[in-house]
DNA sequence: ACGCGTGCCTGTTGGC
DNA sequence: TGCCAACAGGCACGCG
């Protein structure tokens, strides 16, 4: 399930795969992976990928040429949501079971390969958007800071609202990135319980908190992510920091930490678990 | 206005 | 062994 670790390494490992290289033939296989406001992706062709980067849990490619026009997209933003794989092959790479988009490139120096992007729950979108089209993108227009940039008193500030710290964690208004991995995690390892009220946080459980999600982020950053099955980064590698979950997907289980069996409760509509003796 | 529950979607898993 | 319900969960959406 990519979050904001797995969107980084698959970004990390895509750049220097793409930079430079030119949309030519765009096959849309599955109609709906096109975003509502995209323009249609036959707008690509001809454009440069002049860089990668990556925003929340959104893949951001800038393209264009030297000086942008009407109705020509400036960026291609894809967002792999559940099961979405983007990777680089060859060009005469036929299509699979799960693809639903085929974008041909071409290097300067004329060199043809294809990106695929794979999804097999669909959950996955592709936009080519312009400027004005990301103004009227509510989810983008609304996504709160990058949290590995994040200081505490914007941290705290942002913690309203009379509802569980986990489910303002994953809201990707007030942080941009944490999904249910993430926020089980650092929860355990900042010491509070998911339940706890956010508004509820001192000042100090509110700065450990956000020091344990930039921990863990990083921490799995520098271990290229998480893979439960279907993650993979762009050249088909899997991350390793599943091996040190210490709650996520561990309910039943002994805390690591102290021995106690972990509870695993519903949240928002999302398994979670937690150490009732470990986090308060 | 805000918080919460549900639907979307399909491959995998676990229980009978 | 085979079948099927439950599960995975980010986000849009509708309800109260």
């Amino acid at each position: 399930m990519p979050e904001l670790p797995e969107v980084e390494t698959v970004v990390r490992t895509l750049l220097p795969h793409i930079r430079q290289a030119v949309f030519d033939s765009v096959y849309l296989l599955r109609p709906s992976t096109l975003h509502p406001l995209s323009l249609p992706l036959e707008s690509l062709s001809g454009l440069a990928i002049n860089n990668v980067y990556r925003r929340a849990k959104l893949i951001v490619m800038d393209i264009g040429r030297e000086s942008g026009s009407e109705g020509i997209p400036s960026f291609l933003i894809l967002h792999l949501r559940m099961t979405g794989r983007i990777f680089t092959t060859e060009a005469n790479r036929e299509q699979g079971k799960h693809t639903r988009c085929i974008f041909d490139l071409k290097m300067p120096d004329l060199s043809k390969f294809r990106l695929f992007f794979d999804d097999a729950r669909t959950f996955g979108q592709i936009i080519a958007a312009t400027p004005a089209i990301l103004k009227k993108w509510s989810f983008w227009r609304e996504l709160g800071p990058e949290p590995l940039t994040l200081d505490t008193d914007t941290f705290i500030s942002r913690l309203q609202g009379r509802r569980p710290i986990k489910i303002c964690l994953m809201d990707q208004k007030v942080i941009a990135g944490v999904g249910n991995i993430y926020a089980d995690e650092a929860l355990f390892q900042a010491g509070i319980s998911p339940m706890r009220q956010a508004s509820s946080l001192s000042p100090e459980e509110a700065a450990t908190m956000l020091q344990s999600i930039k921990n863990i982020l990083n921490l799995s950053i520098s271990q290229c992510g998480s893979s439960i099955r279907d993650y993979r980064d762009a050249n088909g590698n899997a991350g390793a920091f599943q091996n040190s979950f210490l709650v996520y997907g561990r309910g039943g289980k002994k805390c690591k930490k102290c021995g106690n069996i972990l509870q695993k409760t519903r949240l928002g509509g999302r398994s979670t678990v937690f150490c009732e003796h470990c986090q308060q």
